[in-house]
DNA sequence: CGTAATATTGATCATGTTCAACGTCGGTGG
DNA sequence: CCACCGACGTTGAACATGATCAATATTACG
């Protein structure tokens, strides 16, 4: 049977991610592949998926490529508040709220599914295991975005460009998207500037720091950690707050 | 009839807190005046109420006094993560996680109400209202941890201060604790300096010059806020992230 | 090959930290 | 009542970190 080529669409990086927060039933799985087949979308780099204000009325769950939430400022200042990764979902449950408070946008060209609000409600409904793993993966995100108050208030550059080295490390292997100590890292310089909050310049600066010591390769668009316990101690790190029980 | 003094143990900051969020019945007010009255419990300054690691298994609300959440790097370096005013829940819905990932601490004397788990998903199975709006709490938290990094990375010290300033003031205001422009400002400058990731020195320089500039008055632990207009463009404020729909 | 986007480098500048001293205020014990 | 004490606030000066600006590679890709 000839291999046939994952076209980024495929529900796995959402099942390993709800997986590794609470153990899916098979039916749970069965559902949450049956809506997300019934949802793909398809998102250029560069597009903005929500923007700041808009009303929300459903979710959207990744599956292919990275997305980030960011703000602008009025005199153009962009901080990028988080990074979504493949198998994370925007916004599960943020339709309480009514409208969103910052824009997500596809750093690369993306698949994601897009479930509506009752679809999203009706799943939740059925299948209890799913409806938790939703709600801790929402109570994590917020762990993370603490985490990054932390980076930003706390941390020197360097700390921080390492420490987000080693957060992406460890979401990415969760969702299988690790190989060996490498994986795919498609963002600009300037992106990740954004997101620790540091000039484009200096983040340069602190990768090629990073590189000097060994620590780390990066090459085209592979990112590969050489040394994972020192690049730990320089970043502070401890995964303890991405909270993967299951899969760590 | 004698005026009975406040003892800082009424559930009506938590009142005014998730009514803000949604519409509360008449049966959910009862049911949660009923359930904090049997969990009130106190704190002494400085004491911590959960510390990083801990099991969760319940929920707390902030009844009077000032919390906050926090981390600390292994060398000392301290970074406060948010602050849990009156009426703020702490780790409604952690539980899920099963341990906290961060210490909350009293920075004043505090009162608040101890809820078990138990307690807490009966009263929110009974009273939809309340489930609901307590819900919209814990997004709202991420809200403005989300908001909290935008300011550490992307707002200068004099904007952050100015910010910090802006949402005390309007989420003091949801739970009645403004009085005009003024409001009680209980912390010292170096808890608001880990607050806002300064210096103690540089945090009491910006707060100088908000006072030079006429903005603000600080004197003892009094707040008040001459000019809202041009503070909040000091600091580019925008209060949409704090979603008080229902009491903005 | 040509072009635009991205990465890299050096030099200068600005912002905020650190350190150390001093001031102020409220409480406490003699 | 007053001297003392500790916590907090305030000040100045030197220093460090990271931003900014401007130029020059490098890379991806049509």
């Amino acid at each position: 049977m000839p291999h046939r080529r994952d076209e980024g669409n495929s529900a796995q990086p959402a099942i390993r991610r709800l997986n590794a927060l609470r153990e899916l039933s098979d039916g749970g799985v069965a559902i949450l592949e049956n809506t997300i087949r019934d949802g793909i979308r398809h998102a250029a780099r560069d597009e903005d998926l929500i923007q700041e204000g808009d009303p929300i009325d459903g979710v959207r769950v990744l599956l292919s490529g990275w997305l980030c939430r960011y703000k602008v400022l009025e005199d153009g200042r962009r901080q990028i508040v988080s990074f979504v990764l493949p198998g994370d979902s925007c916004d599960a449950h943020a339709y309480w709220l009514g409208r969103i408070d910052h824009s997500i946008s596809a750093l690369t060209p993306a698949v994601y599914a897009e479930i509506s609000r009752a679809a999203f409600e009706a799943m939740l409904a059925n299948d209890k295991s799913i409806a938790e793993a939703f709600w801790c993966e929402t109570l994590i995100n917020a762990a993370v975005q603490r985490e990054w108050v932390i980076n930003l208030g706390r941390r020197s550059a360097l700390e921080r460009v390492a420490h987000l080295l080693c957060e992406l490390y460890e979401r990415l292997r969760i969702v299988g998207l690790v190989d060996g100590n490498s994986y795919d890292f498609p963002v600009t310089q300037t992106d990740a500037a954004d997101a620790v909050g540091l000039s484009g310049v200096h983040m340069n600066r602190m990768l090629q720091e990073l590189r000097g010591s060994d620590l780390i390769v990066l090459r085209g668009r592979t990112l590969t950690i050489n040394d994972h316990q020192t690049l730990k101690n320089t970043a502070l790190f401890s995964a303890d707050y991405l909270h993967c029980h299951r899969a760590c």
